[in-house]
DNA sequence: TTATGTGAATCCATTCACAGCT
DNA sequence: AGCTGTGAATGGATTCACATAA
């Protein structure tokens, strides 16, 4: 109804629309002009039946016979995740991760503008981070309003995220990337996108315990003595 | 078989843990000594009949009638991620991010300790950052025997990635965390798990563009002029 | 002939609804 | 009476396999 595609891209799909933007990004600058979807898939790390799958969820982009033409595409691609306009950032919380996060190189390359940077510590207020004075925590919504920002990155101490949160939320901002260690509570309208960096260790853990105690279980010394009872 | 429940979490279950863990851990803080799954669910962030289910996969450690154990539950779950032992964890790379994730208190209290900090900058080798003397990443294969480190953390330029990637896996890395924009190519026994910071904004964009298109073609006013075409 | 796009089959995850235990 | 744990139903995502188009 609305588009060419009668609005309604998975979920997955839309997760790994990112992927293969990068990808095509890559293959642009090495000056490839057409790519199929056994290369695609390959070099984006999943099967070509799921790539053709998601893409077809954006409309009909390749040529039979031939493949992808790799500018149009990511074009397409692009334009699907809403990255031909510009996003303006407001990252709350400038310590460690939020001033790396400030100066991450793949932001600016998507659309995505830092456009402010607030903070609650009055050592760190004032000071210039990447070119950007930090703001004081407590104008929050007026540097909202002031900037425009759209999307609002947490970044600062757990306790403190919800009241962070809140604030974004009151001064319009409905969606949030929150790197703070919390689960956070928002109205529906809003998104949130958690990253929890020792989430992501703990998953690892959790794989490469299961490696190990295979890896014991397979030794013919160690596995009779951990697993062969009876 | 091998264990309580016939090995095999399902991989959405496992990837939920963690939160569990970190909500448990906040209730025991709080002196909570018993919860009941809808409880547990509403500050997880799910419904209660997935928490269940996701907890029913552990074995049943739930009392009919009353709820679950507190501390035992937090006991159970952080076993079965392996977080009881210590996991030795390198990280490659200190630029801003790199050294943001070396004094990232989450880690720590999770049973991850951050053994040993490389990199390839003359300029950064022989620095300390949060108490780790910054080695030579021509000597990564040594530093990794020498610490045992398990798992190792990418958070070098793209363009290296893949290199340093190649170098942990020979020197016996089987698990590895990747924030470099690059999808790593790995052995079919290493697993690599991926964050990638622009990729969570570009879905939030996805979902931000829709909510104001949403709103434009919901617009009494400007809604037949953008949507409203015939 | 080659490689896309897609019905159809399959697999996995989520949700419902309630039997069974405390 | 209350809450867990789980069959059964549902819904999504992945994979297969091929008709279709260049």
């Amino acid at each position: 109804m609305t588009g060419p595609t009668s609005r309604g891209i998975p979920e997955a799909t839309v997760a790994r629309l990112p992927i293969y933007l990068r990808v095509l990004g890559a293959l642009a600058d090495a000056g490839t002009r057409t790519v199929s979807s056994d290369e695609l898939a390959a070099l984006a790390g999943v099967g070509s039946a799921k790539l053709r799958r998601d893409l077809s969820h954006l409309g009909s982009y390749g040529t039979r016979g031939v493949g992808y033409d790799v500018e149009h595409l990511a074009y397409q691609v692009s334009r699907e995740l809403g990255l031909t306009q510009d996003w303006p950032v407001l990252i709350v919380g400038v310590g460690n991760l939020g001033s790396a996060l400030a100066g991450y190189a793949g932001f600016a390359s998507r659309g995505f503008r830092v456009c402010a940077l607030v903070d609650a510590d009055p050592d760190v207020i004032g000071t210039t981070v990447r070119g950007l004075r930090v703001q004081p925590a407590a104008e929050l919504e007026d540097v909202v309003r002031h900037t425009g920002a759209c999307i609002g990155v947490l970044a600062t101490p757990a306790p403190v995220a919800q009241r962070m949160c809140d604030r974004l939320v009151s001064a319009g901002v409905r969606s949030i990337l929150n790197f703070a260690p919390v689960v956070l509570t928002v109205p529906a309208d809003v998104d949130v996108r958690k990253v929890d960096l020792s989430m992501e260790l703990q998953i690892l853990a959790f794989k490469e315990q299961r490696k190990t105690s295979k890896a014991i279980a397979a030794s013919p010394v160690l596995g009779s003595a951990a697993g062969g009872v009876r």
